[in-house]
DNA sequence: CAACAGATTAGAATTATTCTAAACTGAGAT
DNA sequence: ATCTCAGTTTAGAATAATTCTAATCTGTTG
């Protein structure tokens, strides 16, 4: 309850009430993923007010400070997910759900360097599954 | 030209006019990238007439089909790949710019297996690039 | 507690994509 | 060749996710 407080002060983020709404949401749970929308309807549901602009300016000010991390597996919706660790993802298309995949059981071999002046900055595996 | 027909016959897909104009922009060259949007840029300046919902339509008819294979990188929009063998992809964010990798240079060990019920369908790896 | 930069808000705007319903067109049968 | 019809195309409306706008509000610092 202090400590999601202690979280924004950390990260620069003055502590609002609508922030600390959605950190409570989001960092006294492990591993979520969350899209706008479903934190929105989940904020709704808890009888507490707050717009969807918030939610997404939250989001966006979160991913800033690395305190989110953006994944992007489906074209519809962006997710959010609380575990910024390197990591990576199963994802069932079917049913919109990603399942965290902890980076240190991957390796990757003979990943090319990266064109002359950039270089890679994340690497993001995404498994996709379907019914077997 | 004529084999873009039977390209298109041997998928089952009428090769309609518009279907060859698409076939044409996309299979002469090689591992091209497009969107939607993109596509119909090219088209409207190559001074044919297409309307955009066609070019959606037959981008998802090519990639049922298996000619095209799709790729989420970004939230904003959903890339088209004529390379439909497995591979990868160097992303570079700033400039919106897809690049294959091919996927015989990449070897993942350690992918735990799907959860019960479920087949792992594809794995897709993105190296996200930033400036150096 | 005053003042102001930063945050929130409702609603409008934007963007990518899909839907709809009417008009059109390949391809097989005649 | 022509007819027929399922499969296509089309313009424009509709939808969905997200961003923008401009007015209002609220933490924080002095």
């Amino acid at each position: 309850m202090n400590s999601i407080k202690n979280i924004l002060r950390n990260s620069s983020l003055r502590p609002t009430k609508q922030r600390i709404m959605i950190g409570k949401l989001l960092f006294n749970d492990t591993n979520k993923h969350v899209t706008a929308e479903s934190l929105y309807r989940e904020l709704k549901a808890s009888e507490q007010k707050i717009s969807l602009a918030t939610v997404y300016n939250t989001l966006h000010d979160f991913c800033e400070k690395k305190l989110l991390k953006k994944v992007n597996v489906d074209a519809e919706k962006v997710y959010f997910d609380t575990n910024t660790n390197p990591h990576h993802h199963f994802y069932s298309d079917s049913e919109k759900l990603l399942i965290d995949i902890s980076k240190d059981k991957i390796k990757i071999h003979g990943l090319p360097k990266a064109p002359k002046g950039k270089k890679i900055k994340d690497v993001e595996l995404i498994a996709h599954l379907s019914d077997s």
